[in-house]
DNA sequence: TCAGGTTTGGACTTGCAGGTCCATTTTTAG
DNA sequence: CTAAAAATGGACCTGCAAGTCCAAACCTGA
């Protein structure tokens, strides 16, 4: 089902991916018309329709795809080393860094609620990147019992559940409130009960 | 400002919040069409403008003004009461029960993200509603130690503002992903948690 | 160099949803 | 009872943004 694109065409195809992505986060989703793509990617609407036939819906979905991959990419390798303490102090500075400069803009905050109920995809990708996310804590943690710096009684998984949990809230009331504190408060927290609890062991 | 509205008048507006509220909630903020709420309403185009001068936008403030009420509303009176560990859980259970129940529609979710760009009031609307429940939580941790079931050095404010974020995260990943285990979680934990800390004060 | 494809540009169509308007009915108040 | 104001119904307008179409430019390989 995959199309014979060119190498030229691959490239273009991949600007107005990452333009669009640009465009919606800076002035999210309902405000973006395929106009404002076009007129940011050098493109016409000839291509757009080329690239993606099923017009916008198809176009989200790529963007979702995309900005979902970036969330990811931008936290390695910190996520996938979480074997040491000075290690979870890094990943925890790494997020707040990142959320606190991108502001109120997350691109797919915007897109679960818009692309959610359109392309059913959606759904499915936003499902596995906070799946593929929790498995990367969860291996930390368990990493760090192993090691004897976490607890043996901790249940890995609901620990590594509530985190994330706590991270997308915390990111959700940066969005709405402007303040980074919860985001802060649930880092902070759950890192130094899960120090805590292991101390003597 | 406030225009004169007669009795039946005011009944027929609070009819249009609640049916578009009702709409939104099972259809989604992007897929509901001003004659969705006239349909279920039945209301006129007439009325709908003569009740929100402003359109759409207009409306759609007052319904998230709506639903922001009812968040709290339906934790009431577990959420002001929070004076002992069955009380914790009694409101534990509620929350579970309430977006269980609701599933995957989150009525303030769709109206953050769309809402919160269009009009400049629905963030406000939404930062405040967050304010008045974290507010309620920290004074529960703080009659809590009052009364010595929580570790007096335990920092009220900030233990929940990571509940506050713990829930938002767990109802966006029920949202997303449909399962309910990371809102269990989330509350579980921390609730296990202060108690943990008092055992022994 | 020529023939097949792919890529590109942009004019044109179309549907629809938000918003306007006014005529009619109902209510309120004096 | 009557006049002014509020409530209602629905026809109509309008703009815009998605999507269509096709012709021109371009690559690419034999």
């Amino acid at each position: 089902m995959t199309r014979a694109f060119t190498r030229k065409g691959e490239a273009t195809r991949a600007r107005i991916v990452v333009g669009a992505a640009a465009e919606i986060r800076e002035r999210g989703v309902d405000e973006v018309r395929l106009e404002d793509v076009m007129a940011r990617t050098g493109t016409s609407k000839g291509q757009l329709f080329h690239y993606f036939p099923d017009g916008k819906e198809e176009l989200l979905l790529a963007v979702a795809q995309h900005e979902a991959d970036q969330v990811l990419i931008d936290q390695e390798p910190m996520l996938s080393n979480l074997t040491s303490w000075p290690a979870w102090l890094a990943w925890r500075d790494r997020l707040i860094e990142r959320y606190l400069a991108q502001g109120v803009k997350c691109p797919l905050n915007g897109l679960l609620g818009q692309t959610g109920r359109r392309a059913p995809g959606a759904q499915a990708l936003v499902t596995g990147l906070m799946w593929r996310w929790q498995a990367a804590i969860t291996e930390g943690i368990r990493h760090m019992q192993s090691t004897g710096d976490i607890a043996a009684e901790v249940d890995a998984d609901r620990a590594a559940a509530a985190l994330l949990a706590g991270i997308q809230g915390g990111v959700l009331l940066l969005l709405s409130t402007g303040r980074i504190d919860h985001l802060e408060a649930v880092l902070d927290l759950t890192i130094e009960r899960l120090r805590a609890g292991a101390r003597t062991a």
